[in-house]
DNA sequence: AATGAGATTGAAAATTATAGTCAATTATCC
DNA sequence: GGATAATTGACTATAATTTTCAATCTCATT
């Protein structure tokens, strides 16, 4: 399986853009967290190691390394958007703590076959799905 | 059943609010629309009738209806918010048609049924849930 | 390794959606 | 009908994201 540098780097090169320095940077500190960041989220970390970096330059690169398959763009109806990784990352779904806000990532191949034979009933060719679950974590509601 | 009107009015009353003449036309022109509306999309059609409501009204009213539990705000992931019906209308999900943003309204109970037991196995309690297959629906497929 | 065409960057300005402020107006209770 | 508090519309403010643009960088070609 290709590493994520290699995917990136055959998207850039396909695509006519050039592999700068500050698309490395910022895709090497989204590769190294493993978890759901916001854009800003990432403008901090980012700005830690390498703090020339602007946030307009955040905002694009996240969008090539989306493009580019690398990172799958998530937002869990509250306005906040996030990144979560995509690539060597099996398809899941959320559930959703609406009092502290974890996020535990569930797979459910019954729910998948059903999705499919849904989306089959009404003649729709499916692409992609989202699925989110909304309530109290088990850590919450025994407080 | 309770009409939507008498359900308004006493949620107004509970509240502190009062019944303007303004949220009523709101209401009745989101009442009368079976449509997934943005702000923007009810402003248009509020002006025609009532030319001098303002945008800020739309927003305060639409969230007070939200509140009421006669509309539900949904955001179909490209941060285009919509509201869409909510009281005497079942609860489902959609497939969206991502060439021409046509949205159908679907209900799977077996579906439901497997979220639950998803919830439970993470001694999760759910409150709601949501979920969208995004494709290319049948009339977009022929051509 | 130098060159040049075209892509990228950072900083600032522009845009968009939404929320807040406030004086004038309005709905409701008495 | 009059007092009181909520609401309205116009405007301003905020936040998130995008665009602009001159300076800088990348990379294929020499």
């Amino acid at each position: 399986m290709k590493s994520e540098k290699i995917i990136f780097s055959q998207y850039l090169k396909k695509n006519g853009m050039l592999y700068s320095k500050q698309r490395e940077q910022i895709l090497d500190i989204f590769l190294k967290t493993e978890q759901h960041l916001t854009i800003n989220d990432l403008y901090d970390l980012v700005k830690k190691k390498h703090p020339k970096i602007g946030l307009a330059t955040i905002y694009r690169t996240m969008e090539v390394i989306n493009n580019a398959g690398l990172a799958r763009k998530v937002d869990f109806g509250d306005g906040v958007k996030c990144y979560e990784h995509k690539y060597k990352h099996q398809h899941h779904d959320h559930l959703v703590c609406l009092k502290c806000g974890r996020i535990i990532e569930v797979i459910s191949p019954e729910i998948e076959k059903l999705q499919k034979k849904l989306a089959k009933k009404h003649k729709f060719s499916a692409v992609r799905h989202r699925m989110e679950i909304f309530g109290i974590c088990r850590t919450c509601e025994r407080k």
